[in-house]
DNA sequence: CTAAGTATTGAATAATTTATTCTAAATTAG
DNA sequence: CTAATTTAGAATAAATTATTCAATACTTAG
């Protein structure tokens, strides 16, 4: 990492060849992983020996150990640059678009645990591991998200409901008793066919974990635990995405919990495992 | 950047000599610098031609290219890990999970362009502009990213049809044409239906779009456009969660290619947004 | 100012490292 | 079981890198 800077401070102390070697690596850092030491000789305009004594010199084993070093100097210091994405007016649209997905994502995924205290989210997990069904509902992109956590609490041997058909989840809903846990998820948390299982589960006594935007809301209100996934992106395109897939991420984070508690005998029914039972 | 992502990918598809070499590589990545390729092969108890092979094989130039390669990955996970907040031993068991996988997500995620040729994503991309109706099939936890896919192609205005049962989506691959897109979804790239439907794809000169995991396969072979979504995390509770979400991913991806291009009248059909027109 | 000593340079060459070729073995497909 | 394809390694070619050495320039002492 110091490669680049031990140069400089050595540039005075150097003879005309030696110099000339130091400015164009200092000027082409970036460029020197192509280069070969002849390569180097012949852009700078010396002979390929004066490259390897100039390497050894500046106390490198030889030219690859000082192409390697720089390498690695240039690096770190994009990586370093990289954190914060700024737009690189030489990189495509594409690259842009995905970098500021990613960076979004990043940063949202990264506040749920300030937004979802640690207690809620183990009573979560607790509920849902001792529960004998669960029932989930959402709907829109919320039902994807739905679809992926019951997917994964199947996978766990556990058995979990779930229809996209409003009235027969009420149907659903009528088999469930204190024992099992209903998970309703929504993004406003204002959809009336939710509301409308949340008030069943309020008069059955049916532990209710709700799932929706971080800001209080008729269904968050009414559940036992409830569940935030932040919104927020000012990109109208970004922002449906980055609510599913926190919700998701909630979902994948209760999945581990129960994956931790869960007994050994039930985990990981992978569509293989299954296969090999059959 | 994603090298050792990639390797770690290609694990399955390797031979007996190709994975000791994958191994050792990924298990002394940070010793590599100091490793010729002879001192490798002895290392490995192989030849120094097969190294070579080997990194051939993963693309890259020759040795010093997978070297460096290598070399640069390591020191951007260092870097990074200085960044990210280190795991404090105070810190719960649960902030330990969700630091976890949130770190593998980004890292994940970070190689999809490494991955995909920034050509492929914008022929996908057009294919599925074009299209009069797309098509969309996939199983298990691939359904989940159809249905993620079906819900966005839906609100720009475009057809996307998907039936979770095999039988009927054959029958829905029979209203396809040339103008249309079938889009396949599936881990291993395996699953008999999806090549059932590949075939016919093939046959009625219909273009087909794969979404596999990194490495060659039926499905991808058979495809008019490879996509793939990386795996390899270490961990099975995570790692199929991690192939998942780049599948979605790469959905959004295409998403908001098409947000782009599309013809603003139909575009985001939010549920909110058509409530009003009703 | 000169001569001896020292440092610098590059051509030639040695040594090492990497890449390719080709054959034999192994695996796979038919 | 045979043919075809793939894989592995030995041999070798090619390339890259390191050293030697002679020539030149530069420094300094006399």
């Amino acid at each position: 990492m110091m490669c680049l800077l031990k140069i400089r401070g050595m540039l005075e102390q150097m003879s005309v060849i030696e110099r000339k070697l130091a400015d164009f690596i200092l000027d082409n850092a970036n460029l020197l992983r192509d280069y070969s030491s002849q390569q180097l000789a012949d852009a700078v305009g010396t002979s390929q020996s004066s490259v390897v004594k100039f390497c050894q010199k500046l106390g490198y084993k030889g030219y690859p150990d000082l192409k390697l070093a720089v390498s690695e100097a240039v690096i770190t210091a994009s990586t370093l640059n990289r954190d914060s994405p700024e737009l690189n007016p030489v990189q495509s649209d594409l690259f842009t678009l995905v970098e500021q997905l990613q960076f979004s994502l990043h940063s949202h995924l990264r506040g749920i645990l300030d937004v979802n205290d640690e207690k809620l989210l183990l009573d979560a997990a607790n509920s849902v591991n001792q529960a004998d069904k669960i029932l989930i509902s959402g709907f829109g992109a919320s039902n994807i998200v739905a679809q992926d956590l019951q997917f994964r609490l199947l996978q766990l041997g556990k058995l979990a409901i779930l229809h996209s058909d409003p009235s027969l989840v009420v149907q659903m809903a009528s088999t469930l008793n204190s024992n099992s846990v209903m998970l309703l998820i929504s993004e406003s948390g204002q959809e009336p066919d939710l509301l409308k299982l949340a008030r069943y589960a309020t008069h059955k006594n049916i532990p209710l974990i709700s799932l929706t935007s971080y800001k209080t809301n008729a269904l968050s209100m009414a559940a036992t635990t409830a569940l935030y996934a932040l919104s927020g992106d000012e990109n109208e395109r970004i922002n449906p995405i980055l609510v599913q897939l926190a919700q998701q991420h909630l979902c994948h984070i209760l999945y581990l919990l129960l994956c931790q508690r869960h007994n050994v005998e039930h985990q990981l029914k992978t569509p293989a495992e299954i296969d090999d039972l059959l």
